[in-house]
Order: C-alpha cells, then structure tokens, then sequence
RNA sequence: CGGGGCGUGGCUCAGCCUGGUAGAGCGCCUGGUUCGGGACCAGGAGGCCGGAGGUUCGAAUCCUCUCGCCCCGACCA
C-alpha cells in the first residue's frame, strides 16, 4: 500500500482528553477516534491490528478443538430472565424494547445463548465434549468509561464456552483453554501474569485472569517474588504485620471514655496515643437490607468481595446509610463498635487473639477500651480484608508486592450454574440424565492492542510488538522527487510483498523528517530507509525496538528483516 | 451517582476576571525555494465561541438552565 493513500490521521500533540499513554498514542498515531464516551471508531491501522491479534486467537482456539460461531448481540430478556442475571446484572446491562415492547438487552457476554443453543441440540453424553467460541462486540453500560479503550461501553471479546459431562472434563477445557491463553498473549508479544481470580457475578468454582502489568490498569495483583503466589487483590491472602505495639495483659474490662469529635481511626489513634493496630474499626453494611457489621483492625481495609462471600453471596452489598447506621446502632459512623449490638458480626482474622482494644461505644463521641474479642462481644471470624503492601506470604512468611495491571483475559470454571437454570442435560452411558458442566474464557481484544502500547512505548510513540503490528515494515525513499530512490523503494515494496511481507511505502512528499517521526509514532516494527547511500547501491534497515539500524546491500535488506520478524 | 475540571477554526490553546462583535501556533489549500529527523517565504480558506433562555444599547465574556467530554471516588462479566 502506499501511504499517500491511506488514511493515517497522525496528531502532532496529544489531545487534552487523553490520559494514559494508550489513549494519547492510539490517537495520535491515528488509530482511534472517539465517537462518544466509551465508544471508539477504529480507523485503519487499529483495525488492522486488531485482525491480526483476533488472527492469532482463532489459530490458537481452533487448535485446542475450538468451534467459532456468531451469536446475536441482541438478546430476548426471557434468556436473562431463565439465568437470573436479567436483574443480577443491575443498571450495566444495556436494555431496550423492541416495537411491540419485548424486552431485548445487548449481550454482555453469552453464557445464556450458548446455553440455549446446547440445551435444543446438545442431547447426549456423546456429543460432549464441545468447546464453542465467538469474536463478538459486547456492550456493557459503564458507570464511568475511561482511559482510551481501556473501559469501554463497547467493545470486542472473544468467548468461548465449554460443555462437558463431569468436572474431570471441565478440568481438561479449562486447562487447555489456560495453556492456549498463554500461548495467545504470548503471541501477541505481551508479558503477562495468570493469577488466582474471584469468579464474582459469573459464579463457578474456579477462575484465573491474565493480567498485564501497568499503572494504567484498574486491577490490584498481589504477587510473591520468593513463592510465586499470584492472585487478584479481590481474592487475595497474606499474613499481616503484626500489631505495633503488644496489646495490654489481663481480663480487663470495657470502659467508656469521651472522645469529642473524634471519629476516624486516625483521630482516635492520635488522641490516645495508640497506634491503628490497636484500634477496631467497625463498618455497617447492609446485605440485601439487613445489617452485617465487619470488624477490621484500624490499618486494615474490608474487601467487600471477601465480605461478600463469608455472608452468603447477599444480592446487593453495600454500607449502610448514616441514618440506617442511627436507627441501628444509635450512634453516627465513628462511634460504632461491636459490643451489644443484635446484627450479624464478622470480623476479621486479624483479630482473632487481640485483647483490650479499642472501638467505638455506639454513642456518639465516646470510645470503649479493654475491649477483647471473643469475651466481650461474640463474632465469626473470616478473612474479609484486603491485603496491603508490606504483608507476607501465608505459607512462608516472604515479603509480596502490590502491582496494578490491566485484565487482557479471565477464564472460569462456571460449573453447573447456567446449564441447571436453563435445563441444559444430557443422557450418560447409563441412560440417566446427567447436567452439562460449563465452562467460560473471555479473552478483551482491544485490551491487548491497549497492554502493547501501555507495555511497549518511547518518547517517539508505540514500539508495536511485530506479530500485532499494522504493517511489518515501511520502506521509506528520503526523496520521492528523485527518480532513482523513487523506484528503488517501489522495487523493494514489491519484494516484500513478494516475500510475504506487510509492507508499506511511503511515497508521500514529505521531508523525510516528518515520514521518519510518522513510521516511529505509528510503531511499524522495521524501516527501510532509500536514501543518498543508493548510489552505492545500499540501504538503511532500521528497526523500531531499541532503533538499531545498519546498512544493507539493496538485495539483501528483505532478507533482513524477514529474518528479523 | 457524589466531587472537581473543561467546552472558542481540524489539533493545542489565548481572550472571559474588568461586556464593544474573535486571535496565536500547528494543520489544510495555492505558488515558489528546499529535501536524511515534524523546513522556509508569499498568498489563501476555515469559527454565528456546545445549546437554550435571560440581563444589557451591545454578550465568547455576566446570570439561569441544559447537553457533552475528561479526571477523582463509588461501581466494574
């Protein structure tokens, strides 16, 4: 192709709106436009791009036995309605009505469907196992799109789905689909992370996310250097640091004390001159409208998805309102603490063995201390909170660090949750009826194109891992006005292309300042550059990554860089 | 949904406080000179200042409402 053809809207600065460096390069490099908020036109090198990656998947799918089908983005509600999730998916579903006022939603993802095409089709245990998979647009109504393509309102993923007669099968397609995964991001030039996950709204035992490393990302991963141990701040464990200073000895007893305008743990660690550690923090939350209180040791933070777990899995989760917190407890948020109270208490692990702390009275501007749980006020203990840098591995004690990362993929054993709400079952050997187990792997598409240039770029622009790439290699005559470079850069484009190259020239007639800056900021892996050196018959081949360049005799410069992709 | 910010040629922004009828740089078009790292000269096109209402002799500028976008938080298969 050549250049002064295409359309490659390249922006010299970068545009006020754009944040993080995904966002500012895909615009500037001229592969994205906004169209709304959270919606993106991907113009011709994004689309070429994103070809390529969804490329790399489809070999990588079909060759783990992979299906692809084509499912409607629009769904009936009935399906929803059959899996629960028409109102477990609250206000991020997009809805709408059809002209006879039928309820119809945009797919977020497409357990229901896949679902209900096995279960009209799918009638014995010899038709397992099946591993069906789409590349299909999602729509999710986000609270708040942002970063670029990073959180969008619509976008592309690749499902796929798994439908087996027992868990050892589930087990085969979930491992499969964990070494294909690796095998796609690797692909795809990107270093990633597989972590332990929480399963969340998708339910299902098992769950890994494939995350790439990146402050631009929303997700927090813990990891162990020294063990290895990888997971998902959501679900994440570790051993805290102990208590700063020892609790006091003795059966003491609870004793109020007035701390006026004193209510953050802050507040009241410096009025008594005992440090967080040494402070309980009780939160009231309300489960499904019923109040559970979470006890946390002052430093700490609840994980609500923890906390949501060691209740039951409540519908909806969230803190109490100040005037729930009144009517409950009779104080206001910074006086309340455990003691007396008729809810539900859970309190956190950490607190198991502590005596004579402190917490709120439940009485506006009064504490208690000496108080000790387990004697002065009964709760279940669980792991409700959030792990914090500085913590140590469970097992052995080594230091973990906290990371932000992007999901590029999450994979989940979902297990029988979609296949018994909808009926999916099949006849075993035995002629018994037996439920489908299921599986889910989700791969962001866009989210990979996003990691690369969040992973791989310089002051110069994105530094486009080969495979994923618009182009394999641009070849550049300095000056188109002279006939000599002019048709030594068409015999070269042709070559390449003969050779199985994506190649582009770039005929434009500009300086050859403006194309160099152009190719740089795009991110085409290799340069071809014709220049003055034609006359002895010579080329400059350059490449992107760590701009290294040397030297070519003409005939051999693609050569060169086929070896070098 | 709470908090903050911003909407002025294609892009980045100034002008607004202190009303007087719109500017710069880049980009774009034409011609010329240039030609290995975002050239230079000359000429030119392009904006009813997000929208509506109001105040005023007069509104980009002041007031009210509204829409949109961005950021922080909440939320997030």
């Amino acid at each position: 192709m050549r250049w002064s053809q295409l359309f490659i809207p390249t922006l010299r600065e970068n545009p006020a709106e754009a944040e993080v460096a995904s966002h500012q390069l895909l615009l500037r490099a001229g592969y994205i436009r906004q169209l709304s908020a959270g919606l993106y036109n991907y113009l011709f090198l994004a689309q070429r791009s994103l070809n390529k990656i969804q490329k790399i998947i489809r070999e990588e799918m079909d060759g783990i036995g992979g299906q692809e089908l084509f499912l409607p983005a629009l769904n009936p509600a009935e399906i929803w309605q059959e899996s629960g999730r028409w109102t477990g998916m609250g206000a991020n579903m997009f809805r709408l009505k059809d002209r006879n006022g039928h309820d119809l939603c945009l797919g977020m993802t497409h357990e229901e469907v896949m679902t209900s095409v096995a279960r009209g089709e799918v009638r014995s245990y010899r038709q397992l196992p099946q591993i069906w998979y789409q590349i299909q647009t999602k729509f999710r109504d986000e609270p708040r799109p942002k970063s670029g393509l990073l959180r969008v309102r619509q976008f592309i993923m690749k499902d796929s789905y798994s439908f087996d007669i027992d868990a050892a099968g589930l087990d085969a397609a979930y491992d499969k689909h964990y070494e294909a995964y690796c095998r796609i991001f690797k692909r795809c030039g990107l270093e990633f992370a597989a972590v332990e996950a929480d399963s969340g709204a998708m339910g299902g035992s098992q769950s890994s996310e494939f995350m790439v490393r990146t402050d631009a990302g929303e997700d927090f991963i813990v990891h162990c250097p020294s063990t290895g141990y990888a997971a998902n701040l959501e679900k994440a464990v570790s051993q805290p640091q102990p208590p700063a200073v020892p609790d006091p000895e003795g059966d003491l007893t609870p004793e109020e004390f007035h701390t006026p305008g004193f209510k953050t743990i802050d507040e009241v660690s410096a009025f008594t001159k005992l440090p967080q550690t040494s402070q309980i923090k009780s939160l009231v939350m309300a489960a499904d409208g019923q109040p559970v209180m979470a006890l946390l040791r002052g430093d700490h933070q609840l994980s609500e998805t923890k906390f949501s777990a060691a209740i039951g899995g409540p519908k909806e989760l969230r803190p109490a309102t100040p005037d729930e917190m009144r009517g409950w407890l009779g104080a206001d948020a910074g006086s309340l603490g455990p003691i007396g109270v008729k809810m539900r208490v859970i309190a956190d692990a950490a607190l198991e063995g502590r005596r004579n702390m402190i917490c709120g009275a439940n009485k506006d501007d009064y504490h208690l201390k000496n108080v000790t749980p387990g004697k002065d006020f009964k709760a279940t203990y669980a792991d409700i909170r959030q792990v914090v840098a500085g913590d140590t591995d469970v097992i052995t004690g080594a230091p973990i660090d906290v990371y932000k990362a992007v999901e590029i993929g999450h994979i989940f054993k979902l297990g029988y949750k979609y296949s018994k709400a909808m009926g999916l079952s099949v006849l075993n050997a035995e002629g018994e009826e037996v439920t489908v187990i299921m599986g889910s792997y989700g791969i962001g598409v866009e989210r990979i194109l996003c990691a690369a240039v969040e992973l791989y770029h310089d002051k110069d622009g994105i530094v486009m891992p080969a495979s994923i790439a618009p182009f394999d290699v641009v070849i550049t005559p300095v000056n188109i006005a002279d006939a000599a470079q002019k048709e030594a850069a068409q015999a070269l484009y042709e070559e390449a292309k003969k050779a199985g190259l994506d190649a582009v020239l770039d005929d434009r007639e500009e300086r050859a300042g403006v194309k160099f800056k152009d190719a740089e900021l795009v991110g085409i892996p290799w340069r071809i550059t014709v220049g003055k050196k034609l006359a002895e018959g010579k080329v400059e081949v350059s490449e992107r990554k760590g701009k290294k360049s040397q030297d070519a005799l003409l005939s051999e410069a693609i050569a060169l860089v086929k070896a070098g992709i």
